[in-house]
DNA sequence: ATGTCATCCTGCAGGC
DNA sequence: TGCCTGCAGGATGACA
């Protein structure tokens, strides 16, 4: 599943290709990936043809193209979001180098593109991903955006989300604060897009692992350093998977498969139910917690703070 | 305000 | 062999 680092991995595959191209031509394969304009797929192809991709941002799991008359403008007039969802992935097609094959059965909306001359298809098999055309506001802290851009505006739809493990501008002591609030279980709020943005179930658990915390310890029961330490975890299972995930994939096929290859084998938690936790050797556990299928270790992550009423022993 | 739950959808794994 | 059921997952909106 696409989380923050693969995402960014196509944020940056993206950019290098279309940054700058025009968009000539829109074809919306199937109308409900496109969302929430009244006139449908045919309002979405209108608001963006003829304009031009300026410029390629992201915030935690949402990546959008600032959409400017002009490429590299600094007034953009809209933004064109997506949500990869599940399974969302694009793939460009150079025509000059391998052609432009038919649309794959999972495509669902395809965009010619010119200067350069490219297709971009966006792919999405479980279709709880879609692309989205939208006013930019401006972000509520007045700082930049997100990942690539240094305008402080965000899609209308991205506004209530918070600034990603991985943003310069994310206020470590607010994000660690507002982790602790509430009677949630700290996975379900680490998963709660509003408060940190960017995690999803995997690096949750992996996340979880590495702070040594219990998926199910109540927010307001970390300790401010382990929430501190739980968002450090957070922001390091990230860059390493973000490391691996910028190795493994080539400029024409931005790749976005969460589950195969690269990063499945730095895995500690997620998945590995009843394999040794590599730290102690006890068999992990599964359980689905909030609906949601959770892998951790009972024996280094304690479901209340590990401090010891008996340093001695 | 806060938290929980069903919902969207498709492909695959498992059971019989 | 083939059908059927259930599950997986992110975000949202309805509801308690």
């Amino acid at each position: 599943m696409p989380e923050l680092p693969e995402v960014e991995t196509v944020r940056r595959g993206l950019s290098t290709l279309v940054t700058g191209a025009r968009i000539d031509a829109v074809e919306v394969r199937r109308d409900s990936c496109v969302r929430l304009l009244p006139g449908g797929a045919a309002e979405f192809a209108a608001e963006l043809t003829g304009l031009r991709l300026s410029r390629l941002a992201r915030r935690g799991k949402f990546l959008w193209a600032e959409v400017a008359p002009r490429a590299g403008d600094d007034a953009p007039v809209l933004a064109l979001s997506a949500h990869l969802g599940m399974s969302g992935q694009f793939r460009v097609h150079d025509a000059a180098v391998a052609g432009v094959p038919d649309p794959h059965p999972h495509c669902r909306a395809r965009l010619g593109l010119g200067d350069p001359d490219l297709t971009l298809d966006f792919l999405d098999q479980r279709t709880f991903g879609y692309l989205h055309v939208e006013p930019l506001v401006p972000t509520p802290d007045g700082g930049p955006g997100g990942e690539g851009t240094p305008l402080p505006l965000v899609p209308a739809s991205v506004a209530h989300i918070g600034r990603d493990a991985l943003d310069p501008a994310l206020d470590l002591a607010a994000a660690s604060r507002a982790l602790r609030r509430g009677t949630r279980g700290i996975k379900q709020v680490l998963l709660d897009q509003t408060v940190v943005s960017g995690i999803g179930n995997i690096y949750a658990d992996e996340a979880l692992w590495r702070a040594r915390v219990h998926p199910e310890r109540p927010a307001h029961a970390l300790t401010a350093s382990s929430a501190r330490a739980l968002l450090v975890a957070t922001q390091d299972v990230m860059r390493d998977a973000l490391d691996q995930g910028g190795t493994s994939f080539d400029a024409l096929y931005v790749n976005v498969n969460g589950e195969s290859g690269y990063f499945s084998r730095a895995l500690e938690a997620y998945g590995r139910a009843g394999e040794p936790c590599s730290r102690c050797g006890a068999p992990l556990t599964r359980a689905s917690i909030g609906g949601r299928s959770t892998h951790w270790c009972a024996r280094c992550q304690r479901r209340w703070s590990a401090r010891r009423a008996n340093p001695g022993s």
